[in-house]
DNA sequence: GTTAGCACTCTAGCATACCGAGTGCTAATC
DNA sequence: GATTAGCACTCGGTATGCTAGAGTGCTAAC
């Protein structure tokens, strides 16, 4: 399908003036915003040959056009130019996801919040999963006098954190103890394998110690479950309500759908390429068929790790957003690694 | 205003059969709702003396009635009998934000997901303010090989981590020396004090230690600053859509009003009494007009510390809602003074 | 004090008419 | 042959009028 260059800057035209308005675009208003002379009549035909090509569509006869799903992907895949990030824009984002960037969780968390707060949609992020991951290490923080806490980072990027109790008073001493032990036996395991079960036979290797330190073998184990799940951030549904495209019941289908983490997570692990722009039904989501989702994906230590996203109308600025998502996504994965020393 | 046995119980009935169902309450339905017999025709009389008593409202001349504000009022004062809160609800709020229950911040953000998911309305959270508090203790978490994380603990319940990083290696040696002099220099110093100004003068008592530990004397400035910080956590925005008597406009007003986190605050912290109902105007929010807040505060350590807080429609299942908040905020509040050993 | 009966009021829902924006076609023009 | 002006046509949105139904308030009887 080769269009005229004509058709091409029309077709981006309409595109353009209807993400700006929301409107159909007629054919009086699109020759003012064309960068050479034709008159309504010429772009009329012009239209009504894409609108034959199943790039635009006509909500009804007496209507402007619209673009269609195809529409847009043609536009994505070949007519947008893509606008560099701006020096004001990466500042922006710096700011706001630098002062979350030592915990993995915290960090995903701002982006999401930051992603929606800039793009004016709704916002996902998933945070690494650690399921191919091994135990880096084991910290011990006293919390009180009788509790501490366990963190355990693994070599995917992921720190987590749980709190345990003793029926004795915990001093530095001991702590030092369980720290050397814990570490001893633990660094280097992957993650996967260490459940309750696998935490009774270490803790039977322990001797005497065994019994001291139950309640923190169950922590790690606790720990190490959670670091396999990935976490699931949302951000932002709400801005959706202030989008005229999307009645009442598009919003509560969408927000729906997004309660879902299972199934919001299977739409965002689809694997092939970094960014990954769905329009409407290609997201195989009848809920999103009004929707568009752009998804990219972030790296931590040169592996696949986990994907931030955005969610709005089909009627987005695309350019914009897609080059801040580069961006972002870079960003975090570079953070990620480096917070966990990997690089 | 004493009213007749007979007006009370009627009353009661229009504000539940009210919030069950939403819709306006004509004579006929409410005879077969009350639990004794009388006409149609009777309960028109006694409504309409509610209605001059302003107790409640017409739509539209052929409607049926609805509570006014002053009838809401009326019934949760003197009306509504508090079904106490009942074992499985119990266990399921328990359940909930138990696992959270290692960090102040993610509880708190934990019981905005569960009071939102229970109530499906919007629910809102602050977490511990330490402002008035002072430094209990400083932790110190090796991250990576010049990286370390200082956890700062107030008296105040507050939790505030901060990494930073090195241009040495850093040892273990190394973090003891850090651990006890930040622990002897700032242990039982009030929060408040600790600006970065006042870690400069420390530094300069500190010698030749002061170089090596300026980042880290700058983090513990920066987590104390934090501590300071209350902040609020929201969630269940989106319930609210699924209310009819709120359109897209009042949602968006309703919403908006929640992004700015200042005039939340100011809502949840008119401070008698720990447990307070605020119906539609009584907030003195035009944009809650329809809208009612239930707002309770919890106690860490003695203290007033934060708030937990539902919104929705002012047709609210009251009676459910109060019990469970307070069991919440009181569990909450516990938790907390436990977590930071106040007991 | 309570109740049956009835006229009255007001809204939601549906049909109809009109206006205007935008199209597609045809014929004239460059 | 491409472009343009002119014009009839189409269709959604708004305004208007009408009807049915729900619920009230009043009156008179019990």
């Amino acid at each position: 399908m080769e269009l005229s260059e004509r058709k091409r800057k029309i077709l981006a035209a309409v595109i353009e003036l209807y993400v700006a308005t929301g409107e159909p675009v007629g054919s009086k208003s699109l020759c003012q915003a064309l960068d050479f002379h034709v008159s309504p009549a010429t772009v009329r035909n012009e239209m009504s040959e894409l609108s034959a090509l199943g790039l635009l569509e006509q909500p009804h006869t007496s209507a402007g056009r619209v673009p269609s799903q195809k529409g847009y992907r043609v536009y994505i895949d070949t007519l947008m130019k893509l606008r560099p990030i701006s020096r004001e824009e990466k500042q922006y984002l710096d700011s706001m996801i630098l002062p979350a960037a030592y915990d993995p969780e915290k960090l995903l968390e701002g982006v999401a919040r930051v992603l929606a707060s800039m793009t004016k949609y709704a916002a996902v992020s998933t945070t690494p999963s650690g399921e191919s991951g091994v135990i880096r290490a084991v910290q011990l923080v006293q919390t009180s006098r009788r509790t501490a806490m366990i963190i355990l980072m693994t070599s995917a990027g992921t720190m987590k954190s749980r709190v345990f109790h003793c029926d004795f008073d915990l001093t530095p001493e001991i702590l030092r103890v369980f720290f050397r032990l814990l570490n001893d036996k633990l660094a280097g395991v992957p993650v996967a394998s260490v459940t309750p079960a696998y935490m009774q036979t270490m803790a039977a290797s322990l001797g005497e110690m065994a019994m001291m330190m139950s309640s923190a073998l169950m922590a790690v184990a606790e720990a190490a479950r959670e670091s396999m799940r990935s976490d699931v951030c949302l951000n932002g549904e709400v801005n959706l309500l202030f989008y005229p495209e999307f009645g009442q019941n598009e919003i509560r289908r969408i927000v729906d759908f997004l309660s879902r983490p299972t199934e919001l997570c299977r739409l965002l692990t689809q694997k092939d390429g970094a960014l990954r722009v769905l329009i409407g039904l290609e997201t195989n989501r009848p809920e999103l068929q009004d929707s568009s989702v752009i998804v990219s994906r972030y790296a931590v230590g040169g592996r696949d790790a986990g994907a931030i996203a955005v969610i709005g109308p089909t009627r987005m600025n695309y350019s914009k957003i897609i080059s801040n998502m580069e961006y972002l996504s870079g960003s975090v994965g570079r953070m990620l690694t480096e917070l966990m020393d990997l690089d």
